[in-house]
DNA sequence: TCCGTTTCTGATCAATGATCAATTCATATC
DNA sequence: GATATGAATTGATCATTGATCAGAAACGGA
C-alpha cells in the first residue's frame, strides 16, 4: 500500500500520541512500543519514523502532555483556593499539593512515568521541556508569592518546594515501596511547607 | 560445553552482580544487557538464569549493593559528624546530605538506578529490600533523634525529610533539567532541614 | 493523461530477554 | 577403577523490540 492521506501529518501526531497515552494508562509503560501505537491508529511502524524521530521522542511528547493535564490541574487549584476570603499562603500551596495528589491517583501511570528519563548517553532535554517544567513550578511562586519579597528567593524557595514534594509524592506513590503511606503525604507536606514558609516570614 | 565447576554458584552470583555494576557505571543503564554480563564473567547468558529468576531479580540485587554502599557511606558521615563536640542535630543532618551527595556524584549511575524501578505489573518489591531502605532512613532517624521524643514522631520526620532530600536529589541530579544546580542543593537543603527541625524543637 | 513528489507499507536487520534439550563434568557407589 | 547419578553449562532457538529502507501507491499539478 502507498500513500493514503485519511489523516494529515498533524492528525497522525495527534493520534499517535493519543493512542501512546491510552495504552500507557491502560497497560504500563513496557507495552507502549511502537507496533501497538500504530496499530492502534490504524497505521503501521514505519509511520511513526516519519513523524518523531525516535520511540523516546514519543515518548517525551506524551510527558509533554502529561504536564500539561498537571499543570492545567495545578493552575485551576490555585485560583479557585486563591479566590477564597482571607486565605493564606499555605492554603494554597496545600491546594495545589491536593491538586498534584489528585493526578497522582488518576493518572498514576502518566505520573510514574513524568520524570523517569533514561535519556541515552548525555543527551539533554530540550528546552521548550524544560520551560514547560518551569510553567509548572511557577504555580507554587505565585502561592508563596505574599511570604517572598525578592523574587529569585522566591523562586528558589519554590523550586526546593516543588523538588522536596515530588520526592515525598514519589516515594509514596511507588507503593511497593511502603514507607510513606498516601494518607500521610498530606500531613508530611503540610509540615514540610509550614514550617518552611513560617521561617521566611519570620526571616522578612 | 558441559560442567566446569570453574566456581561456585555464589562465586558466580558475585561475579555477575560485580560485572553487572561495572557495566551500569561505566556504559549507563541500558548496556546492561544479560549477554554483556555474562562475557564479561565468561559464562553465557543462560548461566545467570540458573541463578537469578530474572534480569530484573539480577538488577535489582545491584541496587541493593547500591544501597549497602550508600547506607555505609552514610553511616560513617553520621558517626564523625555526631563525634564533634557541641554538635547539633541540623549539622549530623547536614553531613548526612553531604554523604548522599558526594555518593550521588561518586555513582552517578548507581544513584540513577537505585530508586527507579519498573517493575512490571504490580509486582511488589521484596520485603529485604524495604528493610534495606528503612535501615537507610534509620541514620535520618538517629541524626533528629534528640529533637523528638516521641519514637513515632521521629520516624515520620526522618522519612518525610528522607523524601524530601531524595526529591532535591533527583531533580537536581538529572541535570539535564538544570532546574536546580549541584551548588544549590546544600542551600536548599539546610533551608528544608533547619526549617523543620527548628519548628519541631520549639513545639516540644 | 502523465509525471514528480509525498506517504505508507512490508520486509528486514540487529539486539534483546528468555527457554531448553543436549552435552559434559564431578561425585558417589560399588 | 569402572559406572551410574545428577548438576552445571552451553548453544541453538524463539518471540519481540526499535529502527531502516526500497518500492508501491496515491495525490496534485501540468
Amino acid at each position: 500500500m502507498g500513500r493514503r492521506s485519511d489523516h494529515s501529518r498533524d492528525e497522525i501526531r495527534e493520534m499517535a500520541l493519543t493512542a501512546a497515552q491510552d495504552i500507557l494508562e491502560r497497560d504500563g509503560p513496557e507495552a507502549v512500543t511502537s507496533r501497538a501505537i500504530a496499530q492502534a491508529i490504524g497505521y503501521t511502524a514505519g509511520t511513526l519514523y516519519n513523524i518523531f524521530s525516535d520511540l523516546d521522542d514519543l515518548k517525551l511528547h506524551v510527558n509533554a502532555r502529561s504536564l500539561d493535564l498537571l499543570r492545567a490541574q495545578l493552575a485551576e487549584a490555585r485560583k479557585s483556593a486563591a479566590a477564597c476570603v482571607d486565605v493564606q499562603p499555605i492554603d494554597v500551596v496545600m491546594a495545589l499539593a491536593r491538586g498534584q495528589l489528585r493526578f497522582i491517583q488518576q493518572h498514576p501511570m502518566l505520573w510514574q512515568t513524568l520524570f523517569r528519563y533514561t535519556l541515552p548517553d548525555g543527551r539533554t532535554l530540550p528546552d521548550w521541556f524544560r520551560l514547560k517544567v518551569a510553567d509548572t513550578i511557577r504555580e507554587l511562586e505565585l502561592a508563596i508569592e505574599p511570604v517572598f519579597t525578592d523574587a529569585e528567593a522566591r523562586q528558589r524557595h519554590a523550586r526546593m518546594l516543588w523538588a522536596a514534594f515530588y520526592g515525598i509524592c514519589e516515594i509514596a506513590s511507588t507503593s511497593r515501596m511502603k514507607l510513606i503511606g498516601l494518607d500521610e503525604v498530606e500531613a508530611m507536606t503540610r509540615d514540610l511547607v509550614s514550617a518552611s514558609l513560617d521561617r521566611a516570614a519570620a526571616g522578612q
